[in-house]
Order: C-alpha cells, then sequence, then structure tokens
DNA sequence: TACTTGACCGTAT
DNA sequence: CATACGGCCAAGT
C-alpha cells in the first residue's frame, strides 16, 4: 500500500534536489523555485519530514543570511557544516556567503512575478 | 476543534 | 549587532 505524498512537499524536494553541488540556497528561494513564494516555513516543514532513505542535499538548505538553521553544536550542525566544506562551500562561524554561493537571486524574484 | 510550535523572511527600530 | 513584529500556515498536542 501508499500513501499519497503531499504534491507540496514533493515540488520543495525536486527544488531542492536541483540544488548543485557546491551552491547553496535559503529555505525561501526554494519556496519560491518550488511554486509556493513567501512560504518558507513549508519547506522547513517538509525538510523536518523527509522520508528515511531519501537521497536529498538538505545541508545545501540555510537561513536567508546563509546561517545554519540547526542548532549551534548540534549533530545536524555538525554534519551539515562538514558536508558543505566537503564540497567546497565556505562555512566560517557557522555561516556561508551568500554573495558567493547561493543560487541566483534575482531568478527567483522573477519566477515569483510569474506566479 | 482550539491552541501552540516552528530546519522561515523582510522590514523596522 | 540584536530584538521585535507581522506575515505565513502545516503539524503536533
Amino acid at each position: 500500500m501508499r500513501i499519497k505524498m503531499d504534491p507540496r512537499h514533493q515540488r520543495i524536494y525536486a527544488a531542492i534536489a536541483a540544488i548543485p553541488p557546491g551552491r547553496v540556497a535559503s529555505y525561501g528561494q526554494i519556496a519560491a523555485r518550488a511554486g509556493l513564494p513567501g512560504r518558507a516555513r513549508l519547506v522547513g516543514t517538509a525538510l523536518r519530514g523527509t522520508p528515511d532513505g531519501m537521497p536529498l542535499p538538505w545541508f545545501r538548505v540555510l537561513h536567508a543570511d546563509g546561517s545554519i538553521a540547526l542548532p549551534r553544536g548540534s549533530r545536524g550542525f555538525r554534519e551539515q557544516s562538514r558536508r558543505l566544506r566537503a564540497e567546497g562551500v565556505d562555512v566560517r562561524n557557522g555561516r556561508v556567503p551568500m554573495a558567493a554561493f547561493a543560487l541566483d537571486h534575482d531568478l527567483d524574484r522573477a519566477l515569483w512575478c510569474l506566479e
């Protein structure tokens, strides 16, 4: 048996999966690219409920200011930092310089206008 | 059903 | 730099 997953979550997962290695995106950017402008919180909700075993580059999703969402010192926090650095992303003091690594913000605004 | 939480965000002070 | 606030609203209790 199989229960249909919320289509919005599917679109969110797809948007996250589309982030290229070595790049990152904010929750808001992912929401916009999933056709859900202004609903960054839903991205967090979806991410929290990521099905076990789904190979999702969750670590490429950060706060809009580039900081890691998970609590400082938590296991997730350390793993996220490690995995980002492993693919060349600059993580300093729990934060990534978005100007240099984030997906194009202007494109997201353009997508927003199409909604 | 009602109320609270929260892997958020932009703006204001 | 740090709080505060309103907007957002699915999930959890």
